[in-house]
DNA sequence: TTGAAAGCGGTACCAA
DNA sequence: TTGGTACCGCTTTCAA
């Protein structure tokens, strides 16, 4: 049995269709008499009518509804951008439709083709794989649709980023403060585009420091917490070891936490770990882990502000914003052990 | 500037606008001339022409997606469940439309809505409020619309569930054994309706155990991973103080094991703590978490299996499916204590 | 091998 | 205050 249609409802009411959209809609500016509001509102109910969202954007030309592409749920720091990113649109009307890509380039490139189809007033968009992307992301960009992009500014559309590049050198600076010299970065990313300006920094801050660069120390690595494990296990198994280890984020943390227990490695007197995020757990870990904020939320929030922005105005000039990264500390950092 | 259409694609390679629908969607049984074909393609190329999906699946019937609603991404036993589904879907063809609803009775209401008004082919859903979905969801129970709930059987739609009642007995039986009379649950739920058998079946351990239930064992509180800390708090407080804590799933028992370790309480040996789901980081716990596996994943398949099946067969019987959890004994439970 | 035209289920304008 | 109807962008017979 197919699912009602205004038509029906209509027909059911003795009215026109015209008067069920009106009735159903509130549509301002078109009285309607109670007694006709009454039948046709019963009708519905009995029927069980839900208008078709997809012939209402069609016509209207609008959906009230944003799309939000992730890379990879088992993050949790997106978590919070998706929350963030909910919270802000919920609160303007607008409906949030998510889809998740697991990292892999073939379903990234999908995805973003399948939103693309949908019509959506506006899409927010984690890419991993930049180069993928260009050719629609700058078809999107002339056409002047309501695009914005977390973490990059590759193409000619909105985005807000976060300040890796200072937080790395902040955090480098904490671990330099307390005398590690031997500092092992866990860098473990979904693809070759992401996560470059974070390198960067770190070797900045080493060179700062007058230490020469060991690149067996940079592990790159896979986004699963076990990638996080194995890497900080071969890292851990080096002659002389680190003493600190630099993680690319919580979630990868837990597996060097485990990996630094089943070593005998006492956090922090032995070993010093600091990741990035500041996710949730991060503060639950034991011990307690220290680690730039890179607040999910206020990102999520801020690229849902954009992207309303950018649905009234699509005119306006390219806007581009930055959420500071903040680190925190907590007690997984300590002195560097001198290493017999 | 819009969006071209298939009418701007046709008029630019001098072709009618059927010929365009039949060289990108490759129509089965409508040869089109390879020279056509070549202009179409080139056109199409040119404009960034992407079909609509909502006239398409307006005019088709159908969409090729499904959609999926979740309580809470902070739950990492959500997570696999949603990679399930989309592994399953995705082999098929389909795509996945994902909403969270924050456990908020009023979002999963209007996000209940949105999901039917978008006529996806089939509905995935993990609702925590069951009255308040029930006249929506005879509505659809009537009209054959597939539907496929998690973990409740309260409609007539096709449902997978996990023997969380059996598990429970379980967890119960093992710690038991172990010597644990006092057995703290903190059952930390989004709403009352859900997990009931999960306390009944902790009631029943109890009572075949011939131990009295104490009621202020039993800790209901929240969803996050701070109730899960206060909860293990409370409980902890208490004279004399559980030997045990059974914590509703593996977020809430982060929030545990770091209570514990607060209150000097170290883990087996002073205070045992198991949980439910058994998700990836579980595992990666300081110690390992003995937990139950209920297995997202699996569940997570089997629901897009039968939304699957149902498409195909609109009019088949109801289908209901088990997944069977299964307890995994790590490091975090052990031989009760003498309490002095 | 290609084109014309009738809808899919709504909205919004104009007329009554 | 309500009804008629063109049209949103596409698919799908049916003819040519």
């Amino acid at each position: 049995m197919k699912r009602p249609t205004q038509a029906d409802v209509a027909k059911l009411a003795g009215v026109s269709r015209a008067t069920v959209s009106y009735v159903v809609n509130e549509t301002p500016g078109v009285p309607i008499s109670a007694e006709t509001r009454q039948r046709v509102l019963a009708v519905v109910q009995q029927l069980g009518y839900a208008p078709d969202a997809r012939a209402q954007s069609l016509r209207s030309g609008g959906s009230r509804t944003i799309g939000l592409l992730i890379p990879d749920l088992h993050n949790p720091h997106y978590w919070s951008i998706v929350q963030g990113v909910e919270d802000c649109v919920r609160g303007q009307g607008y409906d949030l439709l998510l889809t998740s890509t697991s990292l892999d380039p073939e379903r990234e490139a999908q995805t973003l083709a399948g939103l693309l189809g949908r019509r959506m007033d506006a899409l927010i968009l984690t890419l991993s794989f930049l180069e993928q992307s260009r050719a629609a992301l700058t078809q999107l960009a002339a056409k002047r649709y309501p695009v914005v992009t977390l973490g990059n500014t590759a193409f000619d559309v909105d985005a807000v980023l976060t300040t890796y590049g200072i937080a790395t050198a902040q955090v480098m600076a904490h671990l330099l403060e307390l005398g590690h010299t031997r500092i092992g970065f866990i860098f473990g990313v979904g693809s070759k585009d992401l996560g470059t300006n974070r390198i960067a920094a770190y070797r900045e801050s080493l060179a700062g420091a007058g230490i020469g660069e060991d690149p067996g120390l940079i592990d790159r690595t896979g986004t699963t917490i076990e990638d996080g494990y194995h890497s900080a296990k071969r890292l851990l198994a080096q002659t002389p070891r680190p003493t600190a280890l630099l993680v690319i984020n919580d979630w990868l943390a837990m597996g060097a936490l485990r990996a630094a227990a089943e070593s005998g490695l006492r956090v922090p007197t032995d070993i010093s770990i600091a990741s990035f995020d500041d996710t949730e757990m991060a503060a639950y870990l034991q011990p307690p882990l220290t680690s730039v904020r890179s607040n999910g939320h206020e990102l999520g929030r801020q690229a849902a502000t954009l992207a309303l922005q950018r649905i009234r105005q699509p005119d306006g000039p390219l806007m581009r914003m930055q959420i500071e990264a903040q680190l925190v500390i907590r007690s997984s950092t300590g002195p560097a052990p001198v290493l017999t």
